[in-house]
DNA sequence: AATGCGGGGTG
DNA sequence: CACCCAGCATT
């Protein structure tokens, strides 16, 4: 076997992530929540989300004390909403199974909600040196390149291909800097588009690189156009400027999030909202449609803005729901569209 | 084995 | 505009 630790832990000394925010203090809570946020996303996304909430819920004993809503406002606009309300879920479960503390086990974090393989193994890498093959996407695309593997990583099999040079690869000893030196490199050196092989430190033995082949490699997910869906945003809008805003429901899109209200009959709008508010009225100012892409769809959004006479309750079969000043929707969860239409309804004049 | 789930960055 | 990113849960 090529082993690839040796040359990635020299290069890490200089070369690598030394002052990221979630490895000073470097303790199992705020490794998992930098985990967790770090899915999907990329690091300089996340490092103001993660200041942020760990400044607020310094512990997991804290996070498991929190409501649900702190934590998905903590979350808002930062994507993948199910990742903070697993988080929020497992940290009760340490609390109420492991002591208030991550257990330090691959099975019994994989088994808590949000955990899978890889971030199991981060955890247990990061925090405390043991030795777990992590799978990424920094590492998927180091290895693929590194090893020559054909097809595109989203499936079974090439997957599995990659777990397997993983595992390989992973060391003995330092597994925490080899971890975090293959992230790097995957991040700094070996990147999608235009890595830097001039400075990389497996440059020489790498598959792709010797065959001029690190602009296909890994392969690109196949091809398939988004379908378009459509719907309307109503703001309903007191005369104290308070807005009428309901919370999603438990499943899809933006569960459990505070919205607006929706419909996909624009032309029953008013009557969709009178059911909520009483007496309401198309007011002057307009916002203009603006699309809004998802992984898998692109939403058509029209916003329609609304006077509303009274902020009556509303019939007992509606969704859950309240009207809130612009200090208050700022601390809810909000999906990140609907926060910045509210924000451009504050700015702009009647 | 495939799909749903956000939002932002990149060429 | 298409694709990707420190993936996981669900079907």
């Amino acid at each position: 076997m090529n082993a690839i630790a040796p040359r990635l832990l020299a290069w890490f000394e200089h070369h690598g992530r030394h002052d990221l925010p979630w490895q000073d203090p470097r303790t199992p809570y705020r490794v998992w929540l930098s985990e967790i946020m770090l899915q999907q996303t990329q690091v300089r996304t996340v490092i103001p989300y993660f200041e942020r909430f760990v400044a607020a819920l310094p512990t997991l004993p804290d996070l498991a004390a929190a409501p649900l809503d702190a934590v998905l406002g903590l979350w808002s606009g930062l994507g993948y909403y199910s990742r903070a309300r697993n988080l929020h879920r497992a940290a009760g479960l340490c609390v109420e199974h492991h002591g208030g503390d991550l257990p330090r086990d691959a099975d019994a974090l994989a088994a808590l909600p949000g955990i899978g393989r890889s971030t199991a193994a981060a955890i247990l890498a990061q925090a405390w040196g043991d030795r777990h093959a992590i799978l990424d996407g920094n590492v998927k695309r180091v290895l693929a390149r590194f090893h020559g593997v054909d097809g595109w990583p989203g499936s079974t099999a090439v997957q599995a291909l990659l777990w397997r040079h993983a595992e390989a690869q992973t060391p003995d000893r330092r597994v925490a800097d080899y971890t975090q030196a293959i992230m790097d490199l995957g991040a700094t050196v070996c990147t999608r588009a235009r890595p830097t092989c001039l400075t990389c430190p497996l440059a020489e033995d790498c598959v792709a690189r010797r065959e001029d082949r690190t602009r296909e490699l890994p392969a690109a997910k196949p091809a398939r156009t988004l379908p378009l869906r459509h719907t309307t945003m109503l703001i309903a809008r007191a005369g104290d400027r308070r807005v009428l805003l309901e919370r999603r429901p438990p499943t899809g899109v933006w569960a459990q999030l505070w919205s607006l209200p929706e419909t996909d009959d624009p032309s029953a709008a008013a009557e969709t909202l009178r059911r909520r508010t009483g007496g309401v009225r198309e007011a002057q100012v307009r916002l203009p449609p603006f699309e809004h892409v998802f992984s898998h769809f692109r939403l058509n959004v029209t916003p329609l803005v609304f006077d509303a006479d009274a902020t009556t309750a509303a019939v007992a079969d509606a969704p859950e729901h309240g009207w809130f000043d612009a200090a208050e929707w700022a601390t809810l969860g909000l999906p990140a569209p609907v926060r910045r239409l509210l924000e451009k309804l504050e700015t702009c004049p009647e």
